[in-house]
DNA sequence: ACTTATCACTCTCGGGTCGCGAGTGCTAAT
DNA sequence: ATTAGCACTCGCGACCCGAGAGTGATAAGT
C-alpha cells in the first residue's frame, strides 16, 4: 500500500503531531524524519496520503494532522518502546511493597498506572471462577434475600445478594449453609457448582434443598459480578483534552462500569490499541490502550488506560504491559 | 447586622445569580423580590452590602456578584426547599428496591444522588466498630502477612492485611484463627479488642499469642479502613465550572480518597454547607453539601454533594438529607 | 518518471479599533 | 430615607487588517 518513505513519512507526521500538537508542515516532518529529500517532496508525498485518507488539511493551506485511519496505520506499524529504567524499578517496587486487600490493590495500580502513563488508567479486577474456596457464609439480610459470602484461599472476598423462591427458617439457612461449605470446601467453583446439582434429592429436605440450589444457581454469575472496574487519574483528563465538551464525554464513560467494560473489554490476549469509532463512540477524539493480565488460577483482567487519539503510543504500550505483568504476577502467586 | 430589606436585597440577589450566572443588576433584583421600592434604594442598599463584603462588582459600574461571605449568610439563612413528590418517591423506590452488597448499593447511592442533585455525589461508607461479626478468618498471603476477613452479622465485610511480627506456620494461625474467633463471636469489634487483651497468656503458645495481639491491634482501625469512599456523576463537571483549569483541580480532589475524606467528614451531626476557603481548598470556587446518615448499629457515614458556590443550596440540601436518611433507613434494620 | 527550486496564493491568527448598551453613582428634589 | 433623572464607565462583540506559515503549481533538472 504505502512505500517506504512514505511510511517512514506518515510515521514522523503522526510522532511530530504527537510531540506538538500542531498542523505539521512538510519540513516538520523532514526535520524530524532527517530524510535527504526536499520538502517538496514531502507535500508530493503528503498529498498522496491525504488521498489515501492518512492525513488530512484543518483548512487549505495549513499543515497535515493525522486520521483516524492514519493513526491506526500508525499504531499498527509501530515499533514497541523501550522503558527508561526508573520507570521499571517504580512498576517493581509499587508490587513488591504494596500489600493490601484486592479492592485496594487494584484500586492503587490505576493510580500507578495513570502517574508513570500520564493518563487516565482503568483496572478490571480478576474473575472469581478459578479460585478455590476457604470459607463460605450465608448471611439472611430481607426476608427472601440472604448474602452469600466467600473467601478464597488467596484472600479475596466474594459478595452475592441471592434472592430465595421461599422464606427460609434460620434452621434451613444453616443446614443450606453447612451443605454449601462441604460442596465448596477447597474446590474452585467452577466445580463446585456441579456438586450441588448432584446432591442426594432424597436425603435433604425440600425447603433447604431448594435453598441451595437457589444459591448454587447464583454463584455461577459470581465470576461477573466480582469483577469490579476501578479508574483512577482522572486529573488528567482536563489537561489531556482541552475542550469542555470532550471531557463531559470522558467522564459520562467512565462514570458507568459498563461502557467502561466496553472499552477495555476486548477478549485479545495481546495488549490493543482501539480508536473512537472502533468502540462505537462516536463524537469524541478517544483511543484506548489495554492489555491483559493473568493471576494464573485466581483468574484474569486487564488494565488499561485512556487518551485522545494523540498520544504516545509506544511508551504508553510498554508501559501498560509492564504493569499488566506485574499485577498479574503479583496476584498469581 | 442586616435590616430586614437589606437581607432580603442579598437574598434576592444571590438566587438570581445562582438561577442566571450573570452579575445581578439592581432591576433584576427588583424583578426577582417583588419589592415596593425603586430600583435606587437596591442600588443604595448594594453599595452598603458592598462595604460589607457581600456582594461584589467583577468590573466598575457592572452588576453584583455575591461573595464568598454573601453565599455564607445566605446559606445560614435560607429556609430549606420543598421536595417535589416525583423526587421523594424516586428516592424511596429507589432504597426499597435495590438490594445489593454494601459496596454496590452505596456506589448505586452516587449515582443517585447526582442524578437528582445534579451535582457529582460522594458517599462515604459506614464505620464497622458497631458490627457483631458473624464469621473470622485469617488467610496466609505472604510470610508474615496475613489477611483478616471478618463477616458481620448484618452480611458486611472487612478484609484487612496485617504484617505479623514473625512468620507463623500454619498451625499457629489456625489456632490463632481459633481464639480470634471465639472472642470475636457475636460481639462487637470494640467489644472484642478487650477480650483479646485479656487473653490468658500463661495458657497459650508464645507465637500463638503475639500472632492473636498483632491481629487484635490491627483490628483497631478496622472502622477507618472500611469507610470507603465513593463517586459518581462526576460528568456533571465539566458543565458545573465552565473552565478548564477549575475541573482539573476538582478532579484532582475527587482522584484521592483522603483528599475527598477532608472535603465531607465534619463531625456535624446535621446537614452543613462548607464553602472552599472553609476547607482549605483554595483556588477553586467549590461548596460541599454534605449530611450524615446513620445506620443505627451499623454505624454511620456521610453522603454529600459537590458543586460551585453558584448553586441551589435549598433544594440540594432537601435531597441530600433525604437521601441520607433513605440511606440509614435502608442499611438500619 | 521522479525529484527539486521557486513563487504566487491562501487562510488563520493575533492585535487593534470602535460603537453599543447595560448598569452604575451622583445629585437634587420629595 | 427614598426617588427620578442623568452623565459616565467599561466590557463585549463585531470588524478590520497585516504578518507569516505553509501550500500547490509550474517548470527545470536527473
Amino acid at each position: 500500500m504505502l512505500d517506504d518513505r512514505r511510511t517512514a513519512v506518515l510515521q514522523a507526521l503522526v510522532e511530530e503531531y504527537i510531540a506538538t500538537g500542531q498542523p505539521v508542515s512538510s519540513n516538520a516532518v523532514l526535520r524530524r524524519s532527517g530524510m535527504a529529500v526536499s520538502s517538496a517532496t514531502i507535500r508530493n508525498d503528503l498529498a498522496r496520503l491525504e488521498s489515501y485518507g492518512f492525513v488530512e488539511q484543518p483548512y487549505t493551506s495549513a499543515g497535515r494532522v493525522p486520521t483516524p485511519q492514519g493513526y491506526r496505520f500508525y499504531v499498527d506499524h509501530a515499533s514497541p518502546g523501550r522503558l527508561r529504567a526508573a520507570t521499571r524499578s517504580r512498576i517493581e517496587s509499587f508490587f513488591n511493597d504494596v500489600h493490601h486487600e484486592l479492592s485496594r490493590l487494584l484500586k492503587e495500580t490505576t493510580g500507578l498506572l495513570s502517574d508513570l502513563s500520564h493518563y487516565p488508567a482503568v483496572v478490571i479486577g480478576p474473575g472469581f471462577a478459578g479460585e478455590s474456596v476457604r470459607a463460605f457464609h450465608l448471611v439472611p439480610l430481607a426476608g427472601d434475600v440472604v448474602l452469600a459470602v466467600m473467601v478464597s484461599a488467596s484472600g479475596r472476598v466474594s459478595q452475592n445478594v441471592v434472592s430465595m423462591p421461599l422464606t427460609p427458617t434460620d434452621a434451613q439457612l444453616e443446614e443450606a449453609e453447612t451443605l454449601l461449605a462441604q460442596a465448596l470446601d477447597n474446590q474452585p467453583i467452577s466445580a463446585a457448582i456441579d456438586r450441588i446439582e448432584a446432591l442426594p434429592a432424597d436425603l435433604i429436605a425440600q425447603e433447604v434443598l431448594s435453598v441451595t440450589r437457589a444459591v448454587g444457581k447464583a454463584l455461577c454469575s459470581v465470576d461477573a459480578s466480582t469483577r469490579e472496574v476501578y479508574v483512577g487519574g482522572t486529573a488528567q483528563l482536563a489537561e489531556l483534552w482541552q475542550d469542555l465538551a470532550h471531557v463531559h464525554t470522558i467522564l459520562g464513560l467512565l462514570d458507568r462500569d459498563e461502557s467502561l467494560r466496553r472499552l477495555l473489554d476486548d477478549e485479545s490476549a495481546v495488549t490493543t490499541v482501539r480508536l473512537s469509532g472502533e468502540m462505537d463512540v462516536h463524537d469524541v477524539d478517544l483511543a484506548v490502550v489495554s492489555g491483559p493480565y493473568d493471576a494464573g488460577e485466581h483468574g484474569r483482567g486487564r488494565v488499561g488506560v485512556l487518551g485522545p487519539m494523540r498520544m504516545d503510543y509506544r511508551r504508553t504500550i510498554r508501559i501498560v504491559e509492564e504493569v499488566g505483568d506485574n499485577l498479574g504476577d503479583s496476584l498469581g502467586r
